[in-house]
DNA sequence: TTTTTGCCTTAACAATTTGATAATATAACA
DNA sequence: TGTTATATTATCAAATTGTTAAGGCAAAAA
């Protein structure tokens, strides 16, 4: 039942905690609602995998070995990829400074162990009802109509295969077509404020896209930036 | 809540201070407030970063190894991008000339260590509600219509593209028609301190402006500076 | 595992635009 | 009229972007 009803959006759930038996609980209890699990044992790991699969939600323990949940999620929150991740911190203390500082530190909700399933479910049910832009995140300008959530884009009726940066550049500029990005901020956007490319990169990713779309709908404000305009 | 806030456009605070422990209270202070936080842990790495995630608000440590937080604040306001950008200094000594000298070289206000995150939330965002021009980067004069995200100038419905120092200087005038703008005004402005031109070469900016503009709305007061007017 | 594929970045060079200057002309004003 | 400040024009260097190809690297396939 879940599963029809969901295929299209599954949502992927990543938890990190360094005690097996919170792990085991907390990914019968999703994985019970339909949702997508994927877990880690440590905040390396949570990282990794984090990075590597993308999830919907991230719940964090505080305390873990190696890297704390706080840790994780600040190191997280700096690339541009999680900006808008859900994240939850999970924390033994029901110790009002940590709770805090745990919001803070970029989180969306936590949650205090001993945990309840039924807590936990129904928090992670209304975080995803409140802030998942499920909505057809289908952007239309004109005759091309960008997909944020498939990854693609179609123009007059003909799907066009970009790659994942060309396609976050043009989403970035259609998104608010005729306003000039400056290349500083699209490399803010796009790349983070820590990951630094040479001067060309992003001449060469516009021109890719230029090329592939066939269509001179990105114009140079040449000493400024690029903007989108039909 | 970090979706919700994001919605609108969030303020991006720069932060340099090379004690970490400093840097972490401001920034898990500052992003529990909503604000965007970018660290730095030097006066280089703060001239590098202001440049690449231009943001809102610099607070700056003004004992720094390499560089002090005064010679950034020197650097970056010879640059015409941070001539409005908010400046904070941060200092041990609750020194009285060296607040005078902070708020002479250029900052907007100054906290003394050890900091009150109460104070300093609260000064920084009674510096947003008192400076923040979020205005409508429209500027509408007659029939000329100056778009400043879009980089952009429409006269009476056509567009006309002026290059960058031209619609710079343009959009200065146009700022506030019928005051005459000195020519040295100008060149701090567009060109800032450290650059230095021929005398000739803001006429010939003007003239190429009042070409492509075929409109007389910039008059010349000899021996003064200029003016836009209809 | 090994191989293959394709993305991302960079380097090198070409093409283009911009912006500053010099030289000269014109206008304003005493 | 002579002096000063601005207007105009053409020119050239510098800054900026466009283009192409090649290599590193990681994900996917074999």
């Amino acid at each position: 039942m879940h599963s029809i009803l969901r295929m299209s959006t599954v949502k992927k759930i990543l938890i990190a905690d360094d005690e097996p038996d919170i792990l085991e609980i907390i990914q019968y209890n999703l994985q019970a609602e339909g949702f997508e699990v994927i877990t880690a044992k440590n905040g390396n790991e949570a990282i990794e995998k984090a990075k590597r699969s993308l999830p919907d939600l991230i719940i964090l323990d505080i305390m873990m070995p190696g890297k704390t949940g706080m840790e994780v999620c600040n190191l997280l929150r700096q690339q541009p990829a999680f900006k808008n991740t859900l994240i939850i911190f999970l924390t033994a203390l029901s110790d009002e400074g940590t709770e805090v500082k745990g919001l803070e530190s970029g989180a969306d909700d936590y949650l205090t162990k001993p945990i309840s399933p039924k807590v936990l479910v129904s928090k992670v049910n209304a975080l995803f009802r409140r802030f998942s832009n499920d909505g057809p995140k289908v952007l239309k300008v004109g005759d091309l109509e960008i997909d944020r959530e498939k990854y693609m884009i179609n123009f007059k009726g003909n799907d066009i295969v970009l790659a994942r940066k060309e396609f976050e550049l043009l989403a970035l500029l259609a998104g608010k077509p005729g306003k000039v990005f400056l290349r500083n901020e699209i490399l803010n956007t796009i790349w983070g404020t820590e990951v630094i490319v040479g001067d060309r990169t992003i001449d060469v990713h516009i021109r890719k896209i230029r090329q592939k779309l066939d269509l001179d709908c990105i114009s140079t404000v040449k000493g400024v930036g690029y903007k989108f305009e039909i």
